[in-house]
DNA sequence: GCTTGACCTTCCAGTTTCTGGAAGCCCTAT
DNA sequence: ATAGGGCTTCCAGAAACTGGAAGGTCAAGC
């Protein structure tokens, strides 16, 4: 298929699929007149690493994810491994995010907000 | 004072500082030799940049600040709209993440991460 | 006076993950 | 034959730095 089907089949705009191409994620034949011709196989590949960046994994995490995709003598631990690591960061990254809202939340209930130049946001921001 | 210890008094990297400088952020004097000279003020808007950073703000949020911030008849009322945003902006990314983390999670607890090939995380990603 | 080493300068490239746009070929329908 | 939509490549830009190379400057020590 062409990569407008295979965009429409996956979810990916075009352009990214041929950026995916570029990085080596997918490799889809090429017809005579130069067009990529997607096989069910490069969909699925192309699918996967929708869900897979969905969920907020690299693009080199895909990478790796593909290869123990198609490795069918992986062990499930080394996908584990990398589903868990993704996991850590993603909670240190919402703790962090935990303390900048309570800061700003603070911050923001502080404030008049009105027409006075007065303000306990920038008094703050100044250190 | 010079760029070292710009760098030492906001606890930014002098690249950083050189880079603000070029996109306008900090406009250092400089000396005969072509070192830049930073004056209290020009390290004191550097230190309200960094943590106008740390607090998520967007280096254009932190110029538009910096313009309130210099403007002695500001309204508090454009900074509290910006630091609101930026709170929503959080809160969105907060929610994201603990969907994210809500999949994730359930998927790292059915793995059972053994030698074996069979692996629901890459059951998932198949689709 | 000269060397050494730290510090400063500019400029270019790379990071990450696409996204937009331009110039131009291909295919199908009218 | 022409119009349109889809396809191709290549270049540039976004965000916010970061690293490195090549080279100028300064203060201290011998």
């Amino acid at each position: 298929m062409n990569i407008g089907d295979a965009a429409a089949a996956t979810g990916l705009p075009a352009k990214t699929i041929r950026f995916y191409e570029e990085i080596g994620l997918v490799e889809p034949a090429r017809r005579g007149n130069g067009y990529r011709d997607f096989s069910d196989a490069d969909v699925a590949r192309l699918g996967f690493v929708a869900r897979a960046r969905g969920l907020g994994f690299s693009v080199e995490d895909c990478r790796a994810l593909l290869s123990l995709w198609s490795d069918k003598a992986r062990a499930s631990a080394d996908v584990k491994r990398l589903a868990a690591e993704r996991l850590e960061e993603i909670d240190r990254k919402i703790r962090e995010l935990e303390g900048l809202r309570a800061t700003l939340a603070h911050l923001v209930e502080t404030c008049h907000g009105d027409g006075r130049p007065d303000c306990p946001i920038l008094d703050e921001l100044s250190g």
